[in-house]
DNA sequence: CTCCAAAACGAACAGAGTGTTCAATTAAGT
DNA sequence: ACTTAATTGAACACTCTGTTCGTTTTGGAG
């Protein structure tokens, strides 16, 4: 009586992602069209309109579903004592492999081919995920010379500009090494900011970083 | 016989650009029309697509005159000795300079305002300074354990977030502060890579960094 | 001031895309 | 085999683009 799963709307749906999805690597998702989209996917215009409002709600769909297939262990830091637990920034390895395993998608996505849209969403994700862990790092009632807001979209810019680099050139390297990049870049700046006490001043003052 | 500047042209053009700043302001880049300008801006359609073939090419023109009017001392690091003078990565601090004097022609291009096309000429122009400053700054012969290029698209994108940051909360501090932000960062990063003899290893190996 | 060529105007047009509607067709699940 | 939901494609009104062309305005030279 309630179970009626009409296999053809999962077809009709799939079949319109992968359209956009080759388009949007041949031309780069803002001069896609929704004329382009269903005429590569063989599906009739008013079916489109019954399935999405937009050209946006497609895409939307599909980083939904990308971002469901994220491995959840991924998106905290769950150390058994609580606090520092495995590495600062624990999100980017799970992440570049994740990349790795859905290639394609990412790199429709994150390369040129995604427009603003993506930038926006993918910035979003990331940034609550490492809000989350800095401020977990942090303690409690300690303010950092830097806003931690900016601290964050730092971070996150950082790491998608990496992500871009290796997605463009077709994966010049392991995802190890690109982790590794990563963190060398961007760890000596971050952890002098939440553990100053170890050089015994406060960093944002030092002219000694000039 | 050959000069003949009627001011009609310049006046013509100076309100399309204005009117298109304005509306990029209001709405973004993107979901600005070429009717939208020439409504604004009291000029007849055809004039337009006299001046302009685009909508892209009134924004270029917009940009390219904000380039013009960039200090030149800053896009270079002329050391009296010819290596290291003048503090690394030299470009902030007078670009920061030039946002706070070209205020709301930054908001419009930097801020969710300007689309792909912006941030992509931004990124290029930026990725040219810091690369020539980067490669001057090494030992000829030296390779990095990081690509150069991944170096500068990682430092470039970094300066762009903190600058949106910036205009995007109608500038909470001053230049300075935002310039310190920035080299506190990033630098401890970068120095550590071209100058790895001073730690006694190579940084990009190092586990000690987590 | 007069004149005229350069500039701006605006209406009209063809082309392309969008999002909606609807009657007709197809095919999945019972 | 039958029913019902899904799909189809044509037609429609709408908006935007970029071009054309005859008309009007106006800056600047003489």
């Amino acid at each position: 009586m309630t179970a009626k799963p009409d296999r053809r709307v999962q077809r009709t749906r799939t079949l319109l992602k992968n359209a956009l999805l080759d388009l949007m690597m041949q031309k780069g998702y803002d001069a896609v069209t929704v004329q382009d989209i269903i005429d590569r996917a063989n599906v009739g215009r008013s079916t489109f309109y019954a399935h999405f409002t937009d050209k946006d709600q497609l895409l939307l769909s599909g980083i939904e579903e990308l971002r469901e297939s994220f491995p959840q262990h991924a998106t905290r830091n769950p150390g058994p004592e609580g606090t520092v637990e495995g590495p600062l920034l624990g999100f980017s390895l799970p992440m570049l492999l994740h990349a790795q395993s859905n290639l394609r998608l990412y790199q429709a996505l994150v390369t040129k081919g995604g427009g603003a849209m993506v930038a926006n969403i993918g910035q979003r994700v990331l940034a609550t995920l490492v809000h989350d862990e800095l401020a977990s790092q942090m303690p409690q009632g300690a303010s950092l010379p830097i806003p931690l807001e900016v601290v964050v979209s730092y971070t996150v810019s950082a790491f998608m500009s990496i992500l871009r680099w290796w997605l463009d050139n077709a994966l010049p390297c392991s995802p190890q090494e690109v982790d590794r990049m990563f963190r060398a870049l961007i760890l000596p700046g971050i952890t002098a900011l939440i553990q100053p006490a170890r050089s015994g001043g406060t960093v944002a003052e030092g002219q000694t970083l000039l």
